[in-house]
DNA sequence: TCAACTTATGAATACATATTCATATATTAA
DNA sequence: TTAATATATGAATATGTATTCATAAGTTGA
């Protein structure tokens, strides 16, 4: 069987079009970035926890376990990352979730991964 | 503004509740591992330049830079998630993409930062 | 202003992992 | 079997980052 990585010729334009397609680094990384995000299980717990709605730290500590310094950190890096956003209510902050692409993407994960009993 | 963070009665109910749809720390892990993968540059430019067809190693070497023991590894990696199947013709190994899933999460990735000229 | 409560943050530690170098393994042709 | 080519892999290094602890900062009520 015939394959393109055998043919010299067909071999330069296929990697020279896989090049041109190839977005940008800055592109690349930026990609990237977004999922590494949300592939952290803390952060992702945490995303999850404000599917429904926005919550106070507090609540977002006990939903997720852990501590609230840990939580707290985490919170920064997903605001920072502006896929979730806050808002202060009195002495709490209350966060929910800005960024619905990131709901898309662990939506499909879900999906894949069966997680919908 | 009434708020639920405020209420401890609708606070239990709700933190309940989230408890109750998070799913199992397993899973999470699970779906975090598959953000992870998908999170680095350089594997995310292997899985960009493998959008397009099968190629061998040293086509996807020149497609995304960088050297073939990093992109060998990083085959690797890609490989045992399952991301992407190999096969082998003669000399050369042929890699493509297996999960499709990926590049869906990929592609909401892309349009949401423009990336398509 | 002070005290209580809630959240944020700096520093230190511990752990994960990407890359590189050298080399091993696999395949083909002679 | 040997040489040439293509890919894989082990070990070492370097870098990134999650977590914890201690404490700071912001807010409210007295």
């Amino acid at each position: 069987m015939k394959n393109i990585c055998d043919n010299e010729e067909e071999h330069k334009a296929r990697v020279e079009a896989v090049k041109a397609a190839m977005p940008a680094d800055e592109k690349i990384f930026e990609m990237g970035a977004r999922f590494k995000v949300i592939s952290e299980p803390s952060r992702l717990k945490i995303i999850l926890a404000l599917e429904g709605g926005e919550l106070c730290v507090e609540h977002i500590t006990e939903a997720v376990g852990g501590n609230q310094s840990a939580v707290s950190h985490q919170l920064k890096i997903l605001k920072d990352n502006k896929i979730i956003k806050g808002r202060r209510q009195g002495q709490k902050m209350l966060y929910s979730v800005s960024d619905w692409h990131v709901l898309t993407m662990i939506g499909v994960a879900k999906e894949h991964l069966d997680c919908n009993e």
